[in-house]
DNA sequence: CTGTTAGCGCTTTCAA
DNA sequence: TTGAAAGCGCTAACAG
């Protein structure tokens, strides 16, 4: 089955290839109506369709961005490349997604098949350890943002949850609802900048408020050793009586925990996430989380990233948007 | 800042176009050690990236699948998605999502565009409304496999959920725990196969069992009405006793209505979902569910469309892939 | 208002 | 073992 090229269109129809390419590229401001007529019936009889590879590396556009995620199994990322994938879709352009895994070889190769592939500019994730190669994409002024993260020393133009804002938020109400010995934990991947902006966040809110930091509440694990981490702090003497988790997966170790050992929450244990659950509202008890606007950071990357490749020269963009994170009180403290 | 070209990389090695392009391509079985090598230093210093825009034109192949989900919000599209971007990574593929938003007309469009983009093959959550389009993709023997989903006439492979197996695990084990009035509760979207078939199973294992069926104690809901239909089934004379959620989305509905109404499960209602949730093991109490292998799905749907791609003409494939459904049993029936 | 022509960057015979 | 040349399908001057 051959495919149908613009020169059989152009046959059928009696007229040249170029008449052909005016007609698709709507640009008939002097295009007879006849020609008109006679082209559209033979690109229907011929069920004709439009190579765009071919349209792209003549006009050296693809009109396709890619977004590479560091893990697609947060629900973070999922919002976001909703919302992604929303915006495209008003703009006509296509979404590559790819997944890096937090795992930096897999992001080195992914962005440099994204540019050899001639996307039109994309939106990461990043781990944080390419830094090299986000340079090189800099210097060539490739259009790129950053999403939830910033990498120290590139200026790459990022959009991001104000992290800091987000721990104190949480801080401030167990300060406020009377906790005193409050335990954060975040997920260690590696040194990512939301992890320690919160756990910064942490630190002042507790300071601000005239409280002493104590080391021993505050830890970075993996995923599988959330618990362990939880039941350590639960067995300090004194133990805390609160505990901030810093992300939905790390949330969600602390509820099995919580399950496990019959603790009651919040008497027992008031908790704190950060980060939206599906099922916030109706846990027994509600939980009170620290909401990230996931659609308003992925529609506002993917807004940058379209001014970046529409007016490549514009002005330098801000370097870094904080987006508010909103405090959704109900029952877990 | 201009394109470095293979071109610029033959000049700078003093070689001929073709000869790079057989060192990129791997083909130097019989190329001499120290053109590899200027060949290699050249590519280097250029900063040589192939564009791959390029090479498609010229082969006819992208290494890119597209893959157009149903509905993004489920849970299930994006486990089965990131199931597909892993076998994708593993053959060097590439994967554009699109988020058909339940709408025909946007599924449409994604299809032609996709095409136009010419990726080797699309995988499909159907809405079932472009029958024509499905049958002419057919007609060109162009490759594509549905999931979740099968479409009555278009015999296009399909990977999906053993949907009456599911809904009968799940009413046998409602039945085996002593429940007689069962109701089931599916989202409608349009006429789409899982729902019909869910329900099919329900009513199949009900019978087999010799128990009868009350039409009142079947809906297919919206998903913001779902709350309103249980409230129903439980205001009947007698009220239901037992409740399968059709999907995730309405497990939710259901058990918001729940805490709302401070029923006790399972002694007020016992519940069983299709779809597997994430919070499902710490729920309190636990919640009892009826897995889809997402994970398995995608595998297999990337799998069929892989071989579909690579050899055109093999023997027709088996038309559908029917995944078994696991029941976990929990603590909420 | 429409046709001719020259590429876009790469692969691929076929010669040399 | 390497190079010359044709061409993938489309667009964009520039003529006519």
């Amino acid at each position: 089955m051959k495919r149908i090229t613009i020169a059989d269109v152009a046959q059928h129809a009696s007229v040249s290839k170029s008449t052909v390419s005016q007609y698709l590229n709507k640009r008939y401001d002097y295009m007879a109506e006849d020609t008109k007529q006679r082209i559209e019936e033979a690109i229907k009889e011929l069920g004709y369709r439009p190579n765009i590879v071919a349209r792209s590396l003549k006009q050296k556009t693809t009109m396709t961005i890619g977004v590479i995620v560091a893990n697609i199994l947060h629900n973070f990322s999922t919002q976001v490349i909703r919302a992604i994938e929303d915006i495209c879709h008003d703009s006509d352009f296509h979404l590559i997604v790819c997944n890096a895994d937090d795992n930096p070889v897999k992001e080195k190769r992914y962005i440099e098949m994204l540019q050899a592939k001639q996307v039109d500019g994309i939106i990461i994730f990043p781990t944080g350890d390419n830094v090299p190669l986000y340079n090189e994409m800099l210097a060539e002024n490739y259009p790129i943002v950053f999403v939830d993260r910033i990498v120290p020393d590139v200026p790459i133009p990022s959009v991001m949850l104000d992290n800091e804002k987000a721990a104190g938020l949480a801080v401030q109400h167990f300060i406020d609802k009377g906790y005193e010995r409050i335990g954060v934990i975040t997920n260690v991947i590696r040194n990512v900048s939301p992890r320690i902006e919160r756990i910064n966040g942490y630190k002042k809110t507790l300071q601000s408020n005239g409280f002493p930091i104590n080391e021993k509440y505050i830890k970075s694990l993996e995923v599988n050793r959330v618990q362990e981490g939880l039941e350590e702090m639960l067995a300090l003497e004194p133990p805390i009586q609160a505990v901030l988790a810093g992300n939905d997966l790390t949330l969600m170790e602390i509820l099995k925990y919580v399950k496990n050992h019959h603790l009651k929450i919040p008497s027992d244990l008031a908790i704190i996430g950060i980060d939206d659950v599906s099922f916030a509202s109706f846990y027994e008890p509600a939980l009170t989380i620290v909401a990230q606007p996931a659609f308003e950071i992925g529609k506002k990357a993917a807004e940058l990233l379209f001014n970046k490749i529409q007016k490549k020269e514009l002005e330098e963009e801000l370097a870094v948007y904080r987006c508010e994170p909103a405090l959704i009180v109900r029952k877990s403290c």
